[in-house]
DNA sequence: CATGAATGAGACTTCATTCAT
DNA sequence: CATGAATGAAGTCTCATTCAT
């Protein structure tokens, strides 16, 4: 990955930068670490350098900070996605970037995968009733948009919507993240290498799905 | 499904039956209901009809609580889902008869499936560092089984690991299971018709991991 | 005044007696001192001998501890009066003893007439809108009953309504309480003697609104 | 009432106009609609047009701004009971007239008067210990005078100390004032004219005041 | 003079857990 | 075994006030 040159190892320093920012970094690993409900906001803002009070000068409240939080997460993975996706013009090479680019993308931020992966659901009761994430809806749909474009050029079956599809995707994806990053978080396991490697799971998740969706000639 | 016949429609009877097992109910509901966090302990214990008290004399605190009830649903599942796949022996109707068991579950037992499904995840927190769950971990045994069972038999490919197989075909399955228990929770949209029909998603689901698993002949 | 032996002159005994007085009775010492606002529930809780969060056992909310305070207080005044003016059968005795029973009470209760007279107001920011709180109402019906009878009995004008007569002698009544009661309050004042006395002031009261209601043969 | 042009129906003009007059306008519209200790600086800094910090260059803090308005107001209702007093040269008129006058105010000027009425009260707890206002030591001192006069010139009896007959009246028609501002705020209320007519309250309390001090001939 | 973003102390309130009955 | 009143730690959020620009 490219963007996202603010990334604080630590503590964050604290100067400049969009201090907007700051807090949203902060509350990502907050989140991350401790998870939305145990996360104190005393600790996003001494991490984020600013005093309590800050922090509701740019956000509602706790609530709005995870909202906040997803929406900016997820735009970036958006972006990401769409760009690596752009750069193919068949649909399972497309489907493939999509799935390597978004479990890279775990492996490089695993605070934010963690937010977006484990709070995620989370949140959904936070949204109960209400409609899908915009954001998370965009995802689902440039995922339906690349079937649907395979089922149009007959190299993917037709047998399953294309929305269900994308969703079925996403639950897979999903879940090989969700496996990698509790693999397990304590430091001292690193050196275990207990985690398996995600970028290699990325050849079995395509494997598995670019042939399930395959359009077998003779059926 | 067919057992458990104390799934109490409101407030339980508030007299005999394991007392314990009317705590584990009540708390099935009202974990589902609001999530762990915001989920009252004297909430469980008057729907259950005891005291708040009461309820540590069968569990250490809440986060056992959830720890007990994660693993009392799960038994039932695994128990559910292995009798259904036992009747089988060939491993792609294995396969199907396992995911067409899981989603009937989830519409039979939407609160228990919330718990599973959206707190697995709050627990997964709870669990940091430590191994997977038992339950789950047997969950996901029996379809590393059942894929692995497909591979020496020749029908499915040896491209992929069973275990990470199994994986991603549950977090295909699971993701189906949150789409259709966030689609609509309030009663009223019930005649809308809003959701999908989650069984006849079974189907989707079972053609996508049977292809995908399928072994090529020619390749 | 005799009844309401409770009357903590310090700390308050931190042992039996109906805990929620306990804490009415902290609350209108705190009240007192410190009026409403900057009145902390800490502060009450520890008076009353009780952990913070038991006032919250007993009372909605800070608020409702205010109302509750207000209602219980008004209470006893109404029964106080009550029982003075019930001992006359003349409307001119009857009032001249609501006065001098009201004043009595200020003097000897003054945390309690703080709390009437002082938060009162601005109690009735809370109370925006809404109508006359009931037992303040009951002190006005029972002044303006006594005008009334004295208006049939030909001894007081006609000229003024009842109800506004009953306002008016509140107002000035309750003035004479507040000047007193703020007349000075450091404990070191005391033997400065600056206070005027309250009782004395009865007899001007009752004098002014005896003359000022009496009906004028010859006019 | 006639001077006093700057009264804001709404958000006062954000331009000319002496700033710190423009702040106490602010203010006093601000602290009568929700009271002191619920008015934020900040709400009266946005309808004054200025910035928050502006206001601490023209008052030390918000005590202080209470304190200011109380005495600004208090010096133009000073003025203005002077004045109609002035045009009499009878003690009874000129009670009447300061009666009147001050009534008359208080439906001119309900929220200036909600803040002298109500407020007052509770900025009797900032000034504890302290002397009473001199401001307000000035209006009781002007009632006190007129009171002081009749006595002198034999209409007014002896038996009430002038200061205590002042504190009387004043309480009574401050009482009065209350009633009619507490009657009813909302706006739409004022068709359904619960509210008493004030103006003809003047009579009453001018005829019971009156009354009450006259000196009766035969005692 | 004016601004308004930032501060940070501190209060109210919740709720898991205990323990005397 | 059961109760449920009481506890008290701890967190979110507000808002008067400051001060660098």
């Amino acid at each position: 990955m490219t963007a996202h040159s603010a990334e604080p190892g630590k503590p964050a320093p604290p100067e400049k930068g969009d201090k907007r920012e700051r807090i949203l970094d902060a509350a990502e690993h907050v989140f991350a670490a401790h998870g939305f409900f145990a996360a104190k906001v005393s600790e996003i803002a001494e991490r984020a350098g600013v005093a309590d009070g800050t922090i509701y000068l740019y956000f509602k409240n706790k609530d709005d900070l995870l909202i906040s939080l997803f929406e900016s997460r997820m735009e970036r993975v958006n972006a990401h996605l769409a760009s690596h996706v752009a750069k193919h013009t068949k649909p399972k090479e497309k489907l493939d970037a999509f799935i390597r680019a978004y479990l890279a993308l775990v492996k490089e931020q695993p605070a934010a995968a963690e937010v977006l992966t484990v709070e995620l659901r989370q949140s959904a009761k936070f949204m109960k009733g209400q409609p899908t994430n915009p954001k998370f809806a965009e995802l689902l749909r440039l995922l339906a948009t690349i079937v649907g474009e395979g089922q149009a050029a007959g190299v993917f079956t037709d047998a399953i919507p294309a929305p269900v599809a994308a969703r079925m995707i996403f639950g897979l994806v999903d879940e090989m993240a969700l496996a990698w990053l509790l693999g397990d978080k304590t430091p001292e396991s690193a050196p275990r290498g207990k985690k398996f490697d995600i970028v290699r799971a990325a050849d079995w998740v395509g494997a598995l799905i670019t042939q399930g969706l395959e359009r077998r000639s003779t059926q």
